[in-house]
This record gives C-alpha cells, sequence and structure tokens, in this order.
RNA sequence: GGUGGGAUACCCAAGUGGCCAACGGGGGCAGACUGUAAAUCUGCUGGGGCAACCCUUCGGUGGUUCGAAUCCGCCUCCCACCA
C-alpha cells in the first residue's frame, strides 16, 4: 500500500495531500508535532486516536516531536469548551506532565521521540513579541469559530486570554519547525494557526492532519477528562473492559471507525453478528491497546465468568475481618461496608444495602443484617461489579 | 466609568425569616427487565448516627434576630444596556 494511502486511514482531514505528498518525497524523517495540554494527570483513550496516527509516522521513520504544553496549560485551550477553563496552578502542570510521558510510552517509540515543554520558549516570550504575535489574528475570525460564536451568543464569557492560546500553539510549531502537526478534529483552528505562522516566519508550512474525535462514553459528547466521560489508559484492565461493555450499541461503531479504522464494509459484517459478541471483541481490542493481549484474554474470561455466568471473579480485594469488625464478634453489615473502605462514604454504602443491592455468598441481605464472625472466607458483592472477600 | 440585573448542591433551576439538607429537571448510582447495551418502570442521590438527632452546605465577610439561602452593611465575581 502506498504511504499517503496508510497515512490517510482513520485521518479526517489533510490539509493538503498533495503537501504531504511532497514533504513525504524529501526522503528525510520528517517532524510531526503532536501537543498536549497537562491539564489532568489522565490519558484518555481519545488520545491514543491521535498517538496511534503518530505512532504511524514513526514507524515510517519519521520523527514525533511531543509538545508538553505545560505552559499552554496555564492558559487553557478553548477549543470545544463551552466555558473558560479553570486556571491552574503551575505545581500541578508540572506533576501531570510527568505522568502524561510514562503513559505515551504505551504507543509511542520513544526511540523515536522528541520531547519539548513549551514553557521552554513561551515564558521568554516579553510583551513586544506577544503584542506581533496579537496582530496575527482578528477578531472576527476568532467569533467564527463555532465554540466563540456559541459562548458569545449565549453571553457566556469568553477571557482574551483564549484568543492568546491557538498563538501560543501556533508558535510552537514554528519553533519546532514542524514538518506536520496532528490534532483532533477540534483543534483544526489553532492548526491551521500555525500554518500561518509559520509563513510569516518565512518556514515552509506544516501539513495539517485531522482525526476524528472519539465520542466519551456518556454517548454524547466527545472523550474528555474534563466531562468525565473517559476511558483512562491508567484504567484497570479490569475497568478497561467494563467500561466498554457499558457503552451502547450505537456507539460501538464510532470507536471500531475512529480506533481500529474499520472501513464501511467490514462494518456492514460487524453488524451482522450479534452485537454482544462484537462488543465483547472491541473490549478485548481495547483492553490490548491500552495494556496487552494477555490482559485482555483474562478479562475476556473473567467477563464472562461473572456476568455471563454470574459466578465470582477469580481475584478480588480481600479484607480480614480484623480489618472490617476491629475483632468484634458480630457487628452490623453497614459498619463492614463502611469499614472496607470501598464505597465513597458510609451513606454511600447504607443506600446500597438498603436497595438490596448487596449480597452475601450470593445470597441478598436485609439492610439491618448483622454478620457474625464468619468460620470461612465470605464473599460480599455490592451491585454489579464490585466483589470483595473477607477473611476470617 | 454610569445604570440596572445576578451568584443556590455535579449541571440547569425553584425558593424571599422558621414546615429547608433546600421543589422540579438533567446527570449519576441501585433495583426489576436484559446482553454490565438501549428503552421502560421504581427507589436513592452532603456527611456522621441503629435511631431520636447532630454537623457542614445556598459567592465571601460582618451584622440584625430566639431563629437567615431568605433582612441589613461591606467585599469579590458575572451579565445587560450606555460610554
Amino acid at each position: 500500500m502506498d504511504v499517503l494511502k496508510q497515512i490517510s486511514r482513520g485521518a479526517e482531514a489533510i490539509l493538503s495531500p498533495e503537501e504531504l505528498a511532497r514533504k513525504l518525497g524529501k526522503n528525510r524523517p520528517l517532524r510531526v508535532k503532536l501537543g498536549a495540554d497537562p491539564t489532568k494527570p489522565d490519558l484518555t483513550l481519545g488520545h491514543a486516536v491521535v498517538l496511534q496516527k503518530l505512532r504511524q509516522f514513526q514507524d515510517l521513520g519519521h520523527t514525533a516531536v511531543l509538545i508538553v504544553g505545560d505552559f499552554t496549560a496555564l492558559i487553557g485551550d478553548p477549543s470545544g469548551k463551552s466555558s473558560t477553563r479553570p486556571e491552574l496552578k503551575k505545581g500541578e502542570v508540572e506533576e501531570n506532565a510527568k505522568t502524561y510521558i510514562e503513559q505515551v510510552y504505551r504507543i509511542l517509540d520513544p526511540e523515536k521521540t522528541e520531547i519539548r515543554y513549551n514553557s521552554e520558549w513561551l515564558e521568554k516570550l516579553n510583551f513586544e513579541a506577544i503584542l506581533k504575535l496579537l496582530r496575527k489574528l482578528t477578531v472576527a475570525r476568532m467569533l467564527e469559530r463555532d465554540d466563540f460564536s456559541q459562548r458569545f451568543k449565549s453571553n457566556s464569557p469568553i477571557s482574551l486570554v483564549e484568543f492568546v492560546y491557538p498563538l501560543a500553539q501556533a508558535y510552537d510549531s514554528v519553533v519546532v519547525k514542524a514538518d506536520i502537526e496532528l490534532g483532533g478534529r477540534d483543534q483544526l483552528f489553532n492548526l491551521l494557526v500555525g500554518r500561518q505562522l509559520q509563513k510569516d516566519a518565512g518556514q515552509e508550512q506544516q501539513v495539517v492532519i485531522t482525526v476524528p474525535l472519539l465520542i466519551g462514553l456518556d454517548g454524547q459528547q466527545k472523550m474528555s477528562k474534563s466531562l468525565g466521560n473517559y476511558i483512562a489508559f491508567n484504567d484497570t484492565p479490569r475497568d478497561v473492559f467494563g467500561k466498554v461493555m457499558s457503552i451502547s450499541d450505537n456507539l460501538m461503531w464510532n470507536y471500531w471507525t475512529v480506533l481500529f479504522h474499520k472501513s464501511a464494509s467490514e462494518l456492514k459484517a460487524l453488524k451482522n453478528e450479534h452485537p454482544m459478541a462484537v462488543k465483547k471483541a472491541l473490549a478485548r481490542a481495547v483492553t490490548a491497546k491500552l495494556h496487552h493481549e494477555e490482559a485482555a484474554d483474562y478479562e475476556l474470561q473473567q467477563f464472562e465468568q461473572v456476568f455471563s455466568k454470574g459466578r465470582q471473579p477469580d481475584d478480588m480485594t480481600t479484607l480480614s475481618w480484623r480489618t472490617v469488625a476491629e475483632d468484634r464478634d458480630s457487628i452490623p453489615m453497614v459498619t463492614v461496608l463502611g469499614k472496607s473502605g470501598l464505597f465513597p462514604s458510609k451513606k454511600e454504602a447504607r443506600r446500597l444495602l438498603r436497595q438490596g443491592a448487596i449480597r452475601v455468598d450470593g445470597r441478598k441481605v436485609k439492610d439491618d443484617l448483622v454478620l457474625d464472625r464468619p468460620e470461612k472466607t465470605l464473599v460480599v458483592q455490592a451491585g454489579k461489579r464490585l466483589f470483595f472477600k473477607i477473611i476470617p
């Protein structure tokens, strides 16, 4: 397959394919830029989409230039946002940046990755330099953006610093001399500003490649940290598998397409199969992507054991009677749940108990149950997925 | 800078002296039904307590009052119109 076609697969837009072809023809490693602001410590499955694309370039012999937006995180990317981002503390940003890099290497090849922190150059810009940048964009152009015009119309505040963001990101491209910049669809504006600044700086313009957005677990909005509808790189294999299984059937096709680049005909074939089987295959594949094959197989097997056969998982949190009962010989079930530390609050545990969500050794228990010191291990189940055992 | 309006729990939003841990909707969680899906129905949704009850919460702060989300002073932030 020719390279251009390979790159197009899974990409939403390439601006422009001709320029890309020309750059690829240069026979030197291209500098492929991707920026990520460390606003939260977790990378999500949504990031995986664009990271995979970047990895693809690495496999073709090109260099990934990963910009850790430790400075831009302080501004806050307004892209796709309906409100101003809360201001972050510098310390938080540094913490998050550290965890980012180890997560990124689950997909990227460290050998072919150059990591740059944009505070390195953005911090040094003086007011004059910033004014020079600001000249490049007009208010009209900013307001053409859907996110801003929505907010403007609905009288939500738009801070002036938000106008600076695209310029800061674009300036990164100039500094690192990017040949290509990748981003999600919502990044298009920012990426294009990069082209403009490079042109003004007398550089060859970067080719812009966008990838489609992955929809979040809610099936409505894009997957994002701030919306909380995400699968994190750092979720346990069990959580990854479970979260995928819990998405709606409709949403599943978006995942197959965006994450695994299934073609229309492949999708059609999948749609003829039982949705449950297709979803299990998806959950397995996603778990393998974020962790590894063995973990994925294990979780599939555990899933079937627990949910299809209604049995217990092989592994679960283990607590001693001492932990949950302070060595008393009998103790109310609520207290046991509270002491387990597996619930957000004791009130929450009581709620579950009252609603019949708690089983001990497979039997639903009443909310006033008082537990006696057990002879042998007890298995407690809360809701459908939380299990733990109590050993004497 | 001037004038007017506003800030309530995860989000939207009602509440203008005690009946308010605060109506309603969304979201979330749980139960039933299922395929840990969707749809539907039901319940729950600040924390502690078995409970009576207690503690924290209506932008911040200081008052008035037996008693404040509600009244008064000051402060902060947001919005609209005017400039």
